[in-house]
DNA sequence: TTTAAATCGATGTATATACATCTAAATAAT
DNA sequence: ATTATTTAGATGTATATACATCGATTTAAA
């Protein structure tokens, strides 16, 4: 089985071949795990067009959210989902496309600051204008249940130490 | 920040700084994608006791619902919950342990059959009880919350296509 | 029966994750 | 002012992801 076949596969259940789970809890966490390996499937599919990884766009949205103002690495990296990404070598590649550019900060000599590129922003708008158009396409969950799937992970999130 | 500092931040908003999102819905991929991050944190901080990496551990949990059984290396993939993971590799490091042993088929020479050893249970064994004992503090959201999360986690995905 | 197609898993490559370490620079402490 | 500590980001390493390819089988087709 092909694994784009598993984008079509609703149930967990069925996408890990198991329905004995300790609880409700338990099962949830793998559902979550398992979701976010799907969503990040899909989208890859559709970032792969324009050369991207999900990471690279990831980087590209940081810097457009602050454009024209360049960021530092680290304040990319304090915005990124995966909070271990190691920013400096996704750079390396973004770099390499011609897709930022990197300099020194005249404040700070241990910074460096990356600009989005013309070429970067012209990228960034196709590649984020064809992933939404795919996800408002492949996403059929309405608001009000995004909004109670929102409350519910925090809830996950709530830690006791 | 230190990343294990994330384990304590519940707000997304925070988590990522951002307060922008386009939707409900679009709020809920980041939210998915970063609480999967937060999991797999939390656990592989406990599994690292144990020298186990996430995936390592998935895959001895799926050998051992079938043990005293063997299994193929087809068999172990098709129940991970990554489904692009390359199997054969994280078996490469398992191997290494002596938590599992490779041997030949002899119905299907093509295929390499997978057993746990008896160090791989016992291992097995105590990182379950620890990560179990650990996810059980860490999490605090209750059966009836996980499983409405369950059946909204399902309905993100379903596709249209 | 011989060839063609499909399958299994090992292996190669580019990228990413999750760390640790290192250098340079900035800040704090003495 | 000098030293110590902290911080920024580059870099190194082991592992994993997301593919593609390859050899050895097995199965299907001619």
């Amino acid at each position: 089985m092909n694994v784009c076949t598993y984008i079509c596969v609703v149930k967990l259940e069925q996408a890990i071949k198991s329905n004995k789970f300790k609880s409700e809890v338990h099962k949830g966490v793998l559902n979550i795990l398992y979701t976010a390996w799907w969503l990040k499937t899909v989208m890859s599919k559709e970032l792969k067009e324009f050369g991207l990884t999900h990471e690279q766009y990831n980087v590209l949205r940081i810097l457009k959210g602050k454009y024209p103002e360049q960021m530092c690495v680290r304040d990319i990296a304090c915005r990124m989902i995966e909070k271990s990404s190691n920013v400096p070598r996704i750079i390396d590649r973004l770099e390499l496309k011609k897709l930022v550019k990197r300099s020194n900060s005249a404040i700070d000599k241990r910074e460096t600051v990356i600009t989005l590129t013309q070429s970067g922003i012209t990228i960034l708008e196709a590649t984020t204008l064809s992933v939404n158009q795919m996800m408002d396409t492949v996403l059929t969950v309405n608001n009000r249940d995004a909004a109670l799937l929102n409350q519910l992970l925090e809830k996950v999130r709530i830690s006791e130490s």
